[in-house]
Parts: C-alpha cells; sequence; structure tokens
RNA sequence: GGGGGAGUGGCGGAAUUGGCAGACGCGCAUGACUUAGGAUCAUGUCUCUCACGAGGUAAGGGUUCGAGUCCCUUCUUCCCCA
C-alpha cells in the first residue's frame, strides 16, 4: 500500500462511529468490576485549553486501559457552570449569564469531543441546570435541617462606594480592580456550613492512597492544635476567654490583646484613650487578615487604659488592642507571653511592655529584659508558683508533662479547661452574586428564617435580569424573585445570597449516576454499583478547598443517612457496603501544569519621528540577527520584549525604550507574506502560565487541525512527566509523528515473508511481551511517558526484522495485532483503522489487554557486570540462568577482578541477581570489596 | 507570611525506591538518496583526553560494599493559600 498516515482522513469517522455505537455507553452489570474513573470537570470558560487536554486525554488512556483489562468503566464528564466569569460577561457585553454559559458549553462539548476521549456523554451533568441545582438546595435544606449549616459573621471585602462584596479576586491592593475605590474588611451576616464538625475525621487518610503532598496540606489547613481555654476577668469583672496552647506559659502573661472588632473593646475602653482606639480601629479595617497575620510586619497596636487580672497569679496586667490578634481565629483575645512568643515578644519591646521568663532552658540563663527573641524551646518552669520546676518538654498538647500538670490543675481550681482548637474555620458558603445556586431560605416578617419546602424546589434563578455596573446582585432588586410566602401565607423575602461554586464541586460525581434522575439527588441502583470513585486526577491547586469540601460532604451524606437505600441494594447485589462512603475517592493522582514556553522577540529597526525619548515609527522592518544593525542606524534596534497595541518595548542594548508605531505605519515582516501589521510583532516570552493578556496560549484546536487528535494526545503524554508539568515545547511533537508514521507504514505494508527466521521470531516475541509488562507498568503509575517511550522502542526492535523478511506472516500479524492494543490507549484512532484494515473484527476498543508471558520476556544470555565500589572493572558475558556461586567465581576470575585484587584475597563479595523488573531485565552483578 | 514540591546532557525527560546514570524523544553533526529538503535512511552525540583513562546527577558534608536515589547544611527555582 501507498497511502501515508493522514489522520484527518479517519478521525472524525471513527469517533461518529463509537458515538453511534455507543461504545462508551457504561451500565451497571454486577457481573462484571467496575471502576468508576473521574477526571475534574471543566469550567465552561469557552475555549478548551491545552491545560484541559493536558488533564483529561492521560486519565482517558488510563480508563481505556481498566476498559480492556476487564473491567466496566465508566468515565463522565460533565461543566462546573456557576461562577463569577458569567456575571462578567454580562456586565462588560451584556450577555445574559444563561446565554453566555450555555453558548460556551456548546463549543467545548465539540472541542471535548475532538480528544476521542470515552466519556460517556448520556451521564452529563451540567450544575446550572435547575435539574441539578434543585438537589444543590436540597443538600443544603438538609443540611439546615440537621444543624450543619448556620448564619454567622465573617469579614468580607466591602467596597462603600458601590455598597457591594466582592470576591476575594476582585480586590487587589486593597482596592477594587475594575473601579479603583477603595475595599475595607467588614463584618457580615453569612451563611456557613459546620465544616469543623469532620475536622478530627479528616485529618484520617487512612484508608485512601492520596499523594502525601496533598495529605500533608490538608493536616495543615486544618490545623489542629491542643491547648486550653482560659478566662481572664477585667477589673470591670468582664469575662475574657483566650485560647493557648501553651497553658504553662499563663504565668509570663504580662498584657493581654483583643483584635479591634472583639466585642469588648468599646466597653472596657477609657475615655483618654478611646480617640485612639477608635482610631486604631478605622485603621484595622483597611488590612486583609493575610496582611496582619504576617510574622514579619511591623506591630502596630493601641492601649485600651484598662487591665485584667491573670487568674493564675492575680497580677493586674494591661489590656492592648492589635491587629495581629484576628477575631475570627479563637476567641479573638490572646494572652501575650512576650518571652516565649515571638509575635507578642516583638510587640513588647515595640511598646516597652514587661517580659517575664517562666521557662527556663538547662544550662542558659534567660533575662527578660536583656533577651533579643522569644524562646519557644524547652526547660523548666520559674516564676510559676507551686509548678517551678516542672519540665516543659518540646512536645504539644497533653504529652508535654508541664502543659498536662497545669490543665490538670486549672481543671481543679476551675480556672479553665482543656481544649482542642482549629486552624480550620467553618465554611462560609454564601456568594452574594447573581449566577450561583440559590439559597432555598424564606425571611418572614417577623425576622425568622424557613427553608423552602421540599415539594417547592428548585427555587428557580430569574432570567429576566438587569445588571447594574456597580456588580451588586440583580437578585436583590428583582422584586419577582424577592417577593414570596412563608409557610402561613404571609409575606415574605427570599434569601438573595447564591452558594458558592464549590458547593456543587462537591457532589457531581454523584450526579453522573444519573444525571436526569429526579428523586433524589442520585440514583442508589446506579451508586451501588459504581461507588465510590476509584481514581479521581485534576490538578493540586485544589489541595485545600475542593478537595477537603468534597470530603467534608461526603461524610455530612454518610451522617444524614443518605447512602441507606445505597447500602442495601449493595447487600441485595453481595457487597459489603462497609466504610465505603466515608471518601469520597478512594485514589487521588495530580497532573501538573502546563505552561507557556520562552520564545525570542522578533529583533526590530524602528525608524521615524522622535519626541523626546519616544520614539513614533512610521517604518518597522524585522531582521535576523542584532548583528545585521546597519553602522550608523539611527533609529531604535533590539528584541521587542513586550508589545502592548500599538506601543513596542524594545531592548536596545540593555536599555528599554518605548515605540509608537503609527497608524499608517509600514511594517516589514520577511517570514510572514505582505502585507504585514503591528499585530504580527512577536514579543519576549517567557516560561509562565498561558493566559490570554500575555499572548502565551496555545490552542489545542489548531495543534488537532495540523497533526491530528492522536498526535496531540500522544505527545503530551509523552513530553512531560505528567504529575509535574512544564513549559510547551512545539518542536517535539515531530517525534510522536514519525513514531506513528512508522506504525502506520509497517502495518500497511504487511508482512514481508511468509516463514521467518526463527531466532529472529524469538527475539520480536520477547520484545511484545517486555512491552506489555512496561506500557501496563507506566499506565499503573501514572507514567504515562515510559509507556509511549517503551512503544517506541517496540516499534524500534520491530521494523529491522521485518524489513529483513525475518519475520513470518503468523508471527508479524500477532506482534501487529498486540502492539495496536497496547497503543489504543493513547491512541485509539490509528489503533482502530489499522486494526479495521488488518482484517480484525471492531472494535479494538472492545478487546482484551494482552496477558503477558514472563517466560517468553526473559532473556537468555545478560551480562555479569563486576564492580569495584561503584566502580565498573569488567564485564562477562553470561547465561540468565547463572547461580550466586558461579557468577562469583566468574567475577573473581575475571581480567578486571585479577588487575584490582593483584593476588590479594578479597575482604567482601557480594552478589546482586540479576531480575526482571516491570518486563525489563537487569543484569547480575558482583561487587568485590578490597 | 505560611504550606508543598523540584534541581540529572543544548532541550523534554528515563533510571525496579540503594545496584552499569543519561532509556525514549527533540535538537545538532557527518554521510547516503534526491532537481530540491523543514522528507527518508545510516552513523554519532554527558564532559575532558589523539588515546589509555579520568571525571560527572545544583554546592558541601555524612551513612553504605555500593548513593541521582537515604540523612544533615547551603544555594537556586516552581507551585499553592491568592
Amino acid at each position: 500500500m501507498t497511502d501515508k498516515y493522514d489522520p484527518k482522513s479517519f478521525e472524525s469517522k471513527w469517533q461518529q462511529k463509537w458515538e453511534a455505537d455507543r461504545l462508551y455507553r457504561s451500565e451497571v452489570d454486577w457481573e462484571r468490576p467496575k471502576h468508576y474513573a473521574l477526571t475534574m470537570l471543566p469550567y465552561p470558560s469557552g475555549d478548551l485549553h491545552i491545560g484541559h487536554w493536558f488533564a483529561m486525554t492521560p486519565s482517558d488512556a488510563r480508563a481505556r486501559y481498566m476498559r480492556l483489562k476487564g473491567f466496566n468503566v465508566l468515565f463522565p464528564m460533565g461543566f462546573d457552570a456557576f461562577g463569577l466569569p458569567a456575571e462578567n460577561a454580562a456586565i462588560q457585553r451584556g450577555v445574559p449569564p444563561a446565554k453566555w454559559t450555555y453558548a460556551n458549553m456548546d463549543r467545548m462539548r465539540k472541542q471535548l469531543r475532538s480528544m476521542g476521549a470515552m466519556f460517556d456523554w448520556e451521564r452529563e451533568a451540567v450544575s446550572c441546570d435547575p435539574k441539578f441545582y434543585k438537589w444543590t438546595q436540597w443538600f443544603f435544606k438538609k443540611f439546615y435541617d440537621n444543624d450543619l449549616a448556620y448564619r454567622g459573621e465573617a469579614m468580607v471585602n466591602w467596597s462603600p462606594t458601590l455598597q457591594t462584596v466582592l470576591a476575594n479576586e476582585q480586590v487587589i491592593d486593597g482596592k477594587d480592580e475594575r473601579t479603583g475605590q477603595p475595599v475595607i474588611q467588614k463584618l457580615m451576616t453569612q451563611w456557613f456550613f459546620r465544616y469543623t464538625r469532620y475536622a478530627d475525621e479528616m485529618l484520617k487518610f487512612d484508608d485512601i492512597d492520596w499523594p502525601e503532598p496533598i495529605k500533608i496540606m490538608q493536616t495543615n489547613w486544618i490545623g489542629r492544635s491542643e491547648g486550653a481555654r482560659v478566662t481572664f476577668l477585667t477589673e470591670g469583672q468582664d469575662p475574657i476567654e483566650i485560647y493557648t496552647t501553651r497553658p504553662d506559659t499563663l504565668w509570663g502573661a504580662t498584657f493581654m490583646v483583643l483584635s479591634p472588632e472583639h466585642s469588648l473593646v468599646s466597653k472596657i475602653t477609657t475615655d483618654d484613650q478611646r480617640a485612639a482606639v477608635e482610631a486604631y480601629k478605622q485603621e484595622a479595617a483597611k488590612a486583609t487578615e493575610i496582611e496582619r497575620s504576617s510574622e514579619d510586619r511591623e506591630k502596630t497596636g493601641v492601649f485600651t487604659g484598662a487591665y485584667a487580672i491573670n487568674p493564675v497569679n492575680g497580677q493586674r496586667i494591661p489590656i492592648w488592642i492589635a491587629d495581629y490578634v484576628l477575631i475570627t481565629y479563637g476567641s479573638g483575645a490572646i494572652m501575650a507571653v512576650p518571652a516565649h512568643d515571638q509575635r507578642d515578644f516583638l510587640f513588647a519591646r515595640k511598646f516597652g511592655l514587661e517580659v517575664r521568663v517562666v521557662i527556663q532552658p538547662e544550662g542558659e540563663k534567660l533575662e527578660g529584659a536583656t533577651m533579643t527573641e522569644a524562646y519557644s524551646g524547652p526547660g523548666y518552669m520559674v516564676n510559676s508558683g507551686l509548678f517551678d520546676g516542672t519540665y516543659a518538654s518540646e512536645d504539644k498538647g497533653r504529652k508535654n508533662p508541664a502543659i498536662n500538670a497545669v490543665i490538670d490543675w486549672m481543671e481543679e481550681s476551675k480556672i479553665g479547661r482543656e481544649s482542642v482548637n482549629y486552624r480550620l474555620r467553618d465554611w462560609l458558603i454564601s456568594r452574594q452574586r447573581y449566577w450561583g445556586c440559590p439559597i432555598p431560605i424564606i425571611h418572614k416578617e417577623n425576622g425568622e428564617m424557613e427553608a423552602v419546602p421540599e415539594d417547592q424546589l428548585p427555587v428557580l434563578l430569574p432570567d429576566d435580569v438587569e445588571f447594574m455596573p456597580t456588580g451588586r446582585s440583580p437578585l436583590t432588586y428583582h422584586d419577582a424573585f424577592l417577593n414570596t410566602v412563608d409557610s402561613e401565607g404571609n409575606p415574605a423575602r427570599r434569601e438573595t445570597d447564591t452558594m458558592d461554586t464549590f458547593m456543587c464541586s462537591s457532589w457531581y460525581y454523584y450526579r453522573y449516576l444519573s444525571p436526569n434522575f429526579d428523586r433524589a439527588p442520585f440514583d442508589p441502583e446506579e451508586a451501588a454499583y459504581w461507588l465510590p470513585v476509584d481514581v479521581y486526577t485534576g490538578g493540586a491547586e485544589h489541595a485545600t478547598m475542593h478537595l477537603l469540601y468534597t470530603r467534608w460532604f461526603t461524610k455530612a451524606m454518610r451522617d444524614l443517612g443518605m447512602f441507606e437505600d445505597t447500602a442495601e441494594i449493595m447487600r441485595d447485589n453481595e457487597r459489603n457496603p462497609e466504610d465505603l462512603f466515608n471518601e469520597p475517592m478512594m485514589r487521588l493522582r495530580n497532573q501538573g501544569q502546563v505552561l507557556g514556553g520562552e520564545r525570542p522577540g522578533d529583533v526590530v529597526l524602528a525608524t521615524g519621528r522622535y519626541e523626546g525619548e519616544k520614539l513614533f515609527a512610521n517604518r518597522v522592518e524585522v531582521i535576523d540577527k542584532i548583528s545585521e544593525v546597519p553602522a550608523g542606524f539611527g533609529g531604535v534596534f533590539g528584541e521587542i520584549v513586550k508589545r502592548t497595541e500599538n506601543l513596542l518595548t524594545i531592548n536596545m542594548a540593555g536599555v528599554l525604550r518605548t515605540v509608537e508605531v503609527i497608524a499608517d505605519a509600514e511594517v516589514i515582516i520577511p517570514a510572514i507574506p505582505a502585507p504585514n501589521s503591528v499585530n504580527q510583532l512577536k514579543h519576549h516570552l517567557e516560561i509562565q502560565r498561558m493566559s490570554k493578556s500575555k499572548g502565551n496560549v496555545v490552542n489545542p484546536d489548531e495543534l488537532v487541525a495540523e497533526y491530528g487528535s492522536d498526535t496531540v494526545r500522544a505527545y503530551l503524554m509523552f513530553a512531560f512527566d505528567w504529575e509535574k508539568g512544564g513549559p510547551w515545547d512545539p518542536n517535539g511533537v515531530q517525534g510522536i509523528i514519525r513514531w506513528l508514521n512508522d506504525v502506520w507504514n509497517m502495518v500497511t505494508a504487511g508482512p514481508q515473508a511468509e516463514q521467518g527466521d526463527p531466532e529472529a521470531e524469538r527475539e520480536v516475541e520477547r520484545r511484545v511481551h517486555q512491552s506489555i509488562e512496561r506500557v501496563a507498568n507506566g499506565l499503573e503509575k501514572f507514567s504515562f511517558n515510559t509507556s509511549i517511550s517503551s512503544l517506541m522502542e517496540l516499534k524500534n526492535s520491530l521494523r529491522q526484522p521485518v524489513r529483513d523478511g525475518k519475520i513470518g506472516t503468523e508471527v508479524w500479524r500477532e506482534s501487529m495485532r498486540t502492539m495496536l492494543i497496547l497503543m489504543s490507549p493513547f491512541t485509539p484512532h490509528v489503533a482502530e483503522e489499522l486494526w479495521a484494515r488488518l482484517g480484525f473484527s471492531y472494535s479494538i476498543h472492545q478487546q482484551a489487554w494482552p496477558v503477558y508471558d514472563p517466560a517468553k520476556a526473559v532473556e537468555e544470555a545478560t551480562t555479569l557486570v563486576v564492580q569495584a565500589g561503584n566502580k565498573v572493572i569488567d564485564r562477562i558475558p553470561v547465561s540468565v540462568s547463572i547461580t550466586e556461586d558461579e557468577a562469583k567465581q566468574t567475577a573473581l576470575a575475571s581480567e578486571g577482578a585479577r588487575k584490582l585484587l593483584n593476588g590479594n584475597t578479597p575482604k567482601k563479595v557480594i552478589y546482586i541477581a540479576g531480575r526482571m523488573v516491570a518486563g525489563k531485565p537487569t543484569e547480575p552483578k558482583v561487587n568485590i570489596v578490597t
């Protein structure tokens, strides 16, 4: 055959056929083992990004592999369709969010189909679809009814000029990014989920195979600490509760600090301090919590004029306010122990407050007056009454003898009690936004609240909305939405907050099970078979947000009995439901990120008219190299480092110069056919995240149009360590093209001999079997690049003997058959096409993964490596069946060993046997120690 | 500020988790075939050395018969919270 590998001629043909045949439809089949493979669903931003391909196509390859291994695989897809960008589009371009979102999803579905992935589209779930968000609201209601949802106060970014709440990403440097108006921090009533209720359970990872860094990040995020709560009384008898992890240092508390927002502040402030305190409170409102908690920030604060009594020693200590104490953490008040806490120490030194040492390290004498930093290490308690001499270790909580003793004593004498605290705060789900799932709550006239009854769900988002340029949610002035009646028929007002989109993404993979089911969030018949998710893939940036929220969600669902029907059906099918609903995903793997590659900017010569330093160019010419600048050139020349519209920044021998290209300027780019425009000039690109504004976005549609889907898939899997990612390099794709071309040519050329050479055929069989194991091993380990390199090696080792006519028809056909199945997870289209051309029956994707036979993979001859330490001193060809004794004798008799030993006897001889590891043979070694 | 990673040829990356460092690919070089080559084929390609050989996985130290891999110190860098 003479036809060339031309993916365009068959890729969409197969995609259509697979879809028409419902090849990837996954249905419950209790006779077969199941595998639920899940990859994070995209936000419908409008265009599929190369990052989506990078995340999804390797996951698809693995799902396909599991299918070939005999599993019934569910691999669904959907859209996380609520969110702020749709609203911004509405405000900026006047497109309704729903229209924008649905149009984007249509486009992205087409793009997703071009991947040739085995998505089961009949299970698609879309979070902004009322069929979906009815159940998001239903979950909210269940949580509300069971005290897992409540209203509380939280700090928000508040714009006083716009009278609206802003999201974190809308605030840059304390100002609204759109209007530049100042933003302040303000306490507002918001909806929360009791996230902390499952804090302890979420610290357990025993039953799940998740990456270690993710577990560490989640553990730190939850931030469990053991300590005590202690109540101090002010001189006016107002109680101030504090939380401390170091109750053993209570005697060193020489002042207290309240958060500026603490409710007692105005009450206890004395008249002569009031002006200063009020001024400080206003100042503190400008800083974000992240800034405030930064340790190296200059400490600020104001004395309230009031005093408290230290309950352990009766000492009278001043009460200050300072912004390094946050109202949202602990109780919003601390006891300050400057000798043993660095932040308190800096504060004390700045304001001249007493530093009293109460933990004295061994062999050192600390003095409060002369210390230069706080001491937080181990030592013996001093200045602490009856506890003097007690040893304070480095352990935290009860394990520390000093803390243990003090807590017991405090509980006995009713001064304080043991307490566990978490850095984790409750999950704030309120968003003062329109394009989100409405919170199904009604505010009655009398101020009480009630949940919308289940039969009235969903509370629909109105689509006849108009956006104000302020960004205020249109729900807050949409009368038809706002006005309703309560359960007694009295007029009432709807809640206008919508839910955080993390709420939708916390349960979407349950909706995939039965996206049209209308009696519950999911059909227990489906759930009993498919749950839990076996493998989940996505970006590590979701480590502490999405992945913690979703764990919480599943635990809450379990405790509210939402899996009971499912468990019953499992039992009916002899599946033990125990421990299956504690965690949503059994295995998690994170892919890295594809970054924009580095690209040099065009080197240009620009001439025109100067106005001061700035050049108004009427002619810009791109040249090859900086050395081609003509002598005596009077304009600006150099590499374009940046271009904004017609404004160029040019690096002229190290100096940055600005050139404005005038409207009808002559632009000459030799590489691009004339006429050229300013927009075709390329500027320098650094390796960094891809974004439209940087102009370094790689468009997968263009790549697919040029090279075909299989090549793009395989290249993404081959060019990177999947868990790491890296900068995009357009050149490497050549290697994949050559590989697929070679495979194509080899298969279409057919066998070159009827009878082959037995030795060559045995070698081919060996390579084929080694490859089966190696390709599988890479897929198991998410090491897609090594799987593909194994496939390239297999092709390399087949090509020459086939060409030389050493492989007979039978072995040739069997080898091609196996190779195509091995390739099919990675390059599903070309594998199917060649499969069909070889006359095998449709479809390759319904075949079984070839069985690895170690006996066929094994080598007959190998090399014995003789080492002295880490250095190779000889190599001797031997049989693989060599025994330890034979190997040692052979090694000692070798030329290299003779030279090394020079007649002496070795101190030690170590033998390392050769093995077959993941389809790859290793050589036996003998290490001779002298 | 806090947290998590990563440092291996000109480049992307391999290396059974302690056992011949640099697989596979890109690029490059030389040659072949060609009207042509950004096609294809062959050979080579860590560094130094004509060679024999020696050195080499960010830098320094340690453990070990043996270290890219484990431990300590330093440096660089990326990501996340944002």
